[in-house]
RNA sequence: GCGGUAUUGGUGAAGUGGUUAACACACCGGUUUGUGGCACCGGCACACGUGGGUUCGAUCCCCACAUACCGCCCCA
């Protein structure tokens, strides 16, 4: 193979596609109904906008991110993920000022790229969808957000969803838990493991998370961070699952759950599915939570935050095609050729069907009738015209509705002059069904 | 970054240290000089991920690299 494609990277073709534009389609109809808009910002951004939001703790900004500099000796990175760029576009355009109404709520997808080993669902260039919403704290926001997430899966036929909440709490909520864990886990370090032996150091709160068995028993006992929330956190947690209940939205409290990034706040959340994709493990699919300070990290005023993002892949991955209804798109007309010389006029014929706004196509490779057939049959097409040099003497073409078998003829100049009264006609002829 | 498994045509794949790399599907052509099926006939791998090595000889043995998949780390 003299080409490949970059390690962790793949190729979107048609047949694939298809499930992206629905996915794609289906978020902005969802998102639309909660009155987000979509937002664009650039791919890459300056190096600094992620380590500032990220934390340099953070193994995505320290170890996986795709960055380098210009010719211009700028420090550029290709987005690890969504949030850094849009607060930064909130922040640049100053999206804070009075003219817009508030909360503003914006959504996004596209790719972004970690320097990861490759895994199912997970890719170096990897997709998302996500959504923010800047300028409100209210707990109704959070739950919305949340219902907005869940309402999406439903519209994609998923069902079986796992609803995870947790509150971090504000900064001091964090720093004194923090304190708190490893006081507790540090009189056991000798009987973690390797791993989290490391992890005490470095991010002691993702051992609370750690898949080893003997940890997680320790961590059983380990200090919880809903004991170490303020009055105002703890009302807000509270606020957010009474809003849940309010709408049915089953859910469960994983006082374990913890973020890779540095910027949340009070609540996070985690829809996870499990599936033979996954080997009937169970996986994140969207994650998302608060980010009250992250405006103000940027240089914006001291506003809160709070969004989440979907990993495309993984929710691909779920995707079943059929329930969906994602068939391969057929065409309306494909035009036989029978003879030589006949290819002005059976440009002329496409043209008018394609202007008319229907899908029609021919044979570009001398194909004999027999293979143009085979070929309109593969192609999924409802009718096919057979244009020859009878036709042309006659001004009549048979048109053939390639279910029934059944076929009529149609004057060649009203295809050119009214094709959508040609379309009408056969629909009467065929039986109506339009 | 660590560990494991894999890599043969458009696809699914069989196979052996040695003159022509099974079989099936798909595709192309013919039997049928203008109508989609079936049947039959014929065609269809610069040769077996890349680069080295061992050997008289390697797709099959060894090494390295690449990529894919699985687990860990990390994470959506």
């Amino acid at each position: 193979m003299r080409y490949q494609k970059p390690k962790g990277t793949a190729d979107i073709t048609p047949a694939e596609s298809r499930k992206w534009q629905f996915v794609e389609q289906k978020a902005a109809e969802v998102f639309g109904t909660y009155d987000f808009q979509e937002i664009r910002t650039p791919i890459f951004e300056s190096y600094d906008v992620f380590e500032r939001s990220s934390g340099e703790s953070s193994d995505v900004v320290s170890k996986e991110m795709y960055d380098f500099f210009d010719k211009g000796e700028r420090h550029i990175a290709l987005r690890p993920e969504g949030t850094a760029g849009v607060v930064r576009a909130y922040v640049e355009n100053k999206l804070f000022g009075p003219e817009y109404v508030k909360p503003y709520k914006v959504y996004y997808h596209g790719p972004m790229f970690r320097y990861e080993r490759p895994q199912s669902g997970r890719q170096r260039q990897f997709h998302q969808i996500g959504v923010e919403a800047f300028g409100a704290s209210s707990p109704a926001l959070d739950v919305e957000i949340i219902a907005m997430a869940e309402e999406l899966l439903h519209q994609l036929q998923l069902h079986d969803l796992k609803l995870e909440i947790n509150s971090l709490g504000d900064a001091a909520t964090r720093q004194a838990y923090h304190e708190a864990l490893v006081n507790y886990l540090t009189p056991l370090q000798d009987q973690l493991s390797a791993d989290s032996q490391r992890r005490l150091t470095t991010n002691p709160l993702r051992i609370l998370d750690s898949k080893d068995a003997h940890d997680q028993e320790l961590v059983a006992d380990a200090p919880s961070i809903l004991d170490y929330l303020t009055p105002d956190s703890a009302a807000h947690f509270a606020a957010v699952k009474a809003g849940l209940a309010a709408l049915g939205i089953d859910y469960t409290v994983n006082q374990t759950m913890v973020r890779g990034l540095d910027y949340y706040t009070d609540t996070i959340f985690e829809i996870m599915v499990s599936a033979p994709a996954f080997n009937n493990t169970e996986m994140t699919v969207i994650a998302g939570g608060r980010y009250d300070g992250l405006v103000q990290e940027f240089g914006g005023p001291d506003e809160p935050g709070i969004g989440f993002g979907i990993g495309l892949e993984r929710l691909l991955l779920l995707l079943d095609e059929t329930k969906l209804g994602l068939a391969a798109p057929g065409l309306d007309f494909y035009l036989v050729k029978a003879g030589d010389n006949l290819d002005s006029t059976a440009l002329q014929i496409l043209n008018a069907i394609r202007h008319a706004g229907f899908r029609a196509d021919q044979d570009y490779l001398d194909r004999k009738v027999k293979g143009q057939f085979k070929n309109a049959t593969r192609l999924n097409s409802r009718f096919v015209i057979t244009l020859g040099d009878s036709e042309l003497a006659s001004g009549q073409v048979p048109v053939k509705d390639l279910a029934s078998g059944e076929q009529v003829s149609v004057s060649l100049s009203a295809i050119q002059t009214d094709f959508n009264k040609v379309y009408q006609d056969l629909m009467q002829q065929f039986g109506g069904k339009a």
